[in-house]
RNA sequence: GGCCCCAUCGUCUAACGGUUAGGACGGCAGGUUCUCAUCCUGCAAAUCGGGGUUCGAUUCCCCGUGGGGUCACCA
């Protein structure tokens, strides 16, 4: 048997679509579950289309989703040579031929055709040209394309995911398989590259799957086996309409931007389309790779959740270590803030990833760790008592925190013990002192707790703040 | 419009032809708690409609309806 082969043409425009995203990601799997290659193909043969630096850009953000590829990238306008040639033999095997109509003229005839409630098809006016008029037309120098000779009776496939595809070929339009300009379109390349690099399974978004036709042809007039077709279903907006920019976020770098994390957005966007069994959401890439089957793939639209999305990332934040996520977190702080002690860093990231679903989340919460934040005095006021007692508690708790040692500030669990046995010991309330001491040292009506604040500031600082707070109160 | 495809809570989805139709996000209500978040518990929420086949249809078939895709010298 044949080694496992699939293959990625992203879009040539350099950004990552969310689509495409999972598209890449599943025939990835598909891949690696068997042993196989993941192939990379540029298919730039609209030149009209092209990008300075599109598939380094391309490579970048595959390498950042951790999607690595075994073979290429092949880039379609290097291998021009090669479409010729085919495009070429099928023309003498009469399969395909010579169209001179101008594009004036192509315009015209779909005005024309569609006006008149006709499908939009070429009239094959070119169809029957002598071959000596062709040859001497071509001599001349007069522009043209090849056209695929779509024969009658009907074309059917096998697909993976939709079963038995069967059309007439009379819907078929005679489709250009070489422009003008000597590039080939998609159908032409698509089909000899396919073959040519061994590609086993064709995994691809379903907008692709009225051309297989033409495809499938091809492959019988070349004579190339037929690879497994498996059309996936497309990425709805919530309208339901096919994942466009203008309805929101598309591209998976905006989502980076954004400040989602690589392994959240693969995770979520595997889902759409796709369950490995369970009742879980949270899979590793090696468990969805394990568990990858063309099989398990629907057949229905699935609308890109942003909010599920985002629960999906608070999760991953959550679970990260503080390290890792302090690392992660600090592209993302302001220029003037970029000199935060690691240590710092870390802390902070750790008393507060429950409470953030983005990475960029970080930019709102590090400001009143790095100064003191304006408090308004009532806000130091807990709900059940007055200015006066909020001024006694924190005088007490201060005087408490300073006759701790460094070593009790080495964890927020021994902070809390602290906190609680002075409490417990003069048998105060825990809202009295509790509440006080926090907005002290956030100016937040919310924030984490107390002793998690005073871990991260520190003992010198949190009194610092304390005594600041106490000043307001005075 | 022609052709092709699709159809379970608002959304993502599960359910050998036999389940009180399950889970997740979101929503709502509680619990834990100094606040918020996390976490835990509970509630509301779906098989598009009509015909068949069958002892029995979410599941199989047909029709309808709805939605989507595609109809380029773009991919």
């Amino acid at each position: 048997m044949d080694k496992i082969k699939t293959r990625f043409p992203p879009s040539p425009t350099g950004f990552l679509h969310i689509g495409s995203l999972r598209t890449a990601l599943y025939n990835y799997y598909f891949a690696r579950k068997h042993g196989g290659a993941f192939v990379l193909r540029i298919e730039d043969t609209d030149r009209s289309r092209y990008v300075e630096g599109a598939v380094e850009s391309l490579l970048r953000t595959l390498k950042r989703m951790e999607i690595d590829v075994d073979e290429g990238p092949f880039v379609q306008s290097e291998r021009l040579e090669i479409y010729r040639a085919h495009a070429q033999q099928l023309v003498q095997a009469g399969h395909a031929y010579r169209c001179f109509c101008s594009k004036e003229r192509l315009e015209e005839l779909r005005a024309v055709q569609q006006t008149a409630k006709q499908p939009t098809k070429y009239d094959r006016a070119c169809l029957t040209l002598a071959t000596d008029e062709v040859e001497a037309r071509i001599a001349r120098g007069d522009a043209s394309v090849v056209r695929m000779r779509i024969p009658e009776g009907e074309t059917s496939f096998e697909d993976e995911v939709r079963g038995r595809v069967t059309i007439q070929n009379k819907e078929l339009d005679d489709q250009v398989l070489l422009k003008a300009d000597g590039f080939p379109t998609y159908h032409l390349a698509v089909v000899v590259d396919d073959h040519l690099m061994g590609i086993t399974h064709v995994i691809r978004g379903e907008e692709w799957i009225s051309s297989v036709p033409k495809h499938i042809l091809l492959y019988q007039w070349f004579g190339f086996p037929l690879p497994v077709f498996a059309h996936l279903p497309l990425i709805l907006n919530p309208d339901r309409s096919k994942l466009s920019k203008r309805q929101g976020d598309v591209s998976v770098e905006d989502y980076f931007e954004k400040g989602f994390l690589e392994e959240a957005l693969g995770n979520y966007v595997s889902l759409l389309g796709f369950n490995p069994g369970g009742d879980r959401e949270i899979y590793s890439r090696e468990e969805l790779i394990a568990a990858f089957d063309l099989k398990k793939l629907n057949k229905s639209g699935a609308v890109f959740d942003v909010n599920k999305l985002l629960w999906m990332n608070g999760q991953y934040l959550k679970n990260l270590p503080a390290d890792e996520l302090a690392l992660r977190v600090r592209p993302w702080l302001e220029h003037g803030a970029g000199d935060v002690p690691e240590q710092l860093l870390q802390k902070v990231c750790d008393v507060e990833k429950t409470r953030m679903s983005l990475l960029s989340d970080i930019r709102n919460i590090i400001p009143m760790y790095l100064h003191q934040p304006d408090i308004s005095p009532d806000l130091l006021v807990w709900k059940t008592a007055d200015r006066e007692d909020a001024l006694l508690q924190l005088k007490g708790v201060r005087e408490r925190m300073d006759a701790c040692d460094d070593k009790t500030f080495s964890t927020p669990g021994l902070v809390e013990e602290t906190l609680k046995r002075y409490i417990e010991e003069r048998n105060l309330g825990t809202g009295n002192v509790l509440w006080p001491l926090r907005v002290a040292l956030s100016g937040a009506k919310r924030s984490p707790g107390p002793h998690e604040l005073a871990w991260v500031l520190g003992k010198e600082e949190t009194i610092r703040r304390i005594d600041h707070a106490t000043s307001l109160l005075a």
